[in-house]
DNA sequence: AAATCGTGGCG
DNA sequence: TCGCCAAGATT
């Protein structure tokens, strides 16, 4: 672009955004906490999920002090059904390090921001701008989109390596006296004009900036790399009742659903010895009860199938389809090798359940 | 550097 | 039902 195409895009552009920018919970100032905490719950998530969430863990947790000394538990019980619950804790370790090694004061650049747990170079900027006046771009989804429809930049998005085409190319767009501004209009035009799907840039005042428009390769761009699609995985949930409540597993601290609580999870592929041939529901039973008297030493009774459809559940990369199954175990049962607890109802309610545990729980309840 | 990590909405 | 998408970061 000439200078002066740049300047009359500016102009055009911040005037579009003085419009139509959204009144959005984050916005009523720019503190650094309220600001840092919509930009991670908005990691891969759509605003009109993120608000209620928002409301109510600034509530929960008013302050940057009040979260880096909040107990797991209530944490994640506050993020229950957000999803990418690594967020959850990298956002604790981050409150954790402003508190402790910044004395309780925010870093003001991204370089600086990005040090803190969780915060990635497109977080940083977003910060930095919105909240300290830094002349950077925040690259996200809405960014690549526009940008590259704008630009016609032909680079694939999701190789990281073209990171730096964009943000060569957006640096200068950006008015220095309103660097926050810019990267929220960015957000804003990508959401609601600029959109992925039946895009409308050719109703406002900025389609004659857009060379992707003016050509009609609008819907060309952005390039990128399809995705592969999720993996099959069977399961088996064993839904375990005594007068103590329900049996419930705590997962491990890392990996798919770290810290959360689920019915005991068998995967099938964990029943077979050697060659994937296929098992008989018989010889599944077998061995399910032969897996938690090795694994856990308790002895399943009264196994069975629970007479109701598998609960599917989609992850971004795995398709789970559980086969709920019941049983019962002597209610004298040792649970020192069982990485989990019986729970009454009440005690459910306060921990954090993934979204798949809420499926299989309705599930069964339809019973 | 490719894989991992949730969930809900929409055409 | 399915594929794609939504304010990415971490390993």
């Amino acid at each position: 672009m000439t200078p002066s195409e740049r300047e009359a895009f500016q102009t055009a552009f911040m005037a579009w955004y003085d419009e139509h920018r959204r009144d959005l919970p984050w916005r009523q100032n720019q503190e650094p906490y309220r600001v840092w905490l919509s930009e991670i719950m908005l990691q891969q998530t759509q605003v009109q999920t993120v608000i209620p969430y928002y409301e109510r863990f600034l509530a929960t947790f008013p302050t940057v002090e009040d979260l880096s000394a909040a107990p797991e538990e209530l944490l994640l019980k506050t993020w229950e059904g957000l999803g990418y619950y690594s967020r959850a804790r990298n956002l604790q370790k981050a409150a954790k390090q402003v508190v402790d090694d910044y004395q309780g004061k925010w870093p003001q650049t991204s370089a600086e921001l990005e040090k803190l747990a969780g915060i990635g170079p497109y977080t940083a900027g977003a910060i930095a701008s919105i909240c300290f006046g830094e002349v950077v771009p925040a690259i996200d989804g809405n960014a690549f989109r526009v940008f590259s429809r704008l630009l016609k930049i032909d680079a694939d998005i999701v190789n990281p390596k073209n990171r730096s085409i964009f943000y060569d190319a957006i640096l200068p767009l950006i008015p220095k006296d309103r660097p926050g501004d810019f990267n929220q209009a960015v957000m804003d035009f990508g959401s609601q004009v600029c959109t992925a799907k039946n895009p409308t840039v050719g109703d406002t005042e900025l389609a004659p900036f857009f060379r992707s428009y003016q050509d009609g390769t609008l819907l060309d761009y952005p390039v990128k790399t399809k995705k592969a699609k999720p993996k099959p995985v069977a399961l088996f949930a064993v839904v375990i009742e005594s007068e103590e409540g329900f049996l419930f597993q705590k997962r491990p601290s890392t990996g798919l659903l770290a810290n959360l609580t689920t019915y005991p999870l068998v995967m099938a592929e964990d029943l077979q010895d050697g060659e994937s041939e296929l098992l008989m529901p018989e010889e599944q039973m077998t061995r399910i009860e032969a897996y938690f008297k090795e694994a856990y030493g308790l002895t399943l009774a009264h196994l069975k199938p629970v007479p109701v459809k598998p609960v599917t559940h989609v992850f971004t990369h795995l398709k789970w389809t559980i086969t709920l199954l019941s049983a019962t175990i002597a209610k004298d049962s040792d649970l020192a090798f069982f990485p989990g607890e019986w729970y009454s109802k009440a005690a459910l309610a306060e921990i954090a359940m993934p979204t798949v545990q809420k499926k299989m729980a309705q599930r069964f309840d339809s019973l």
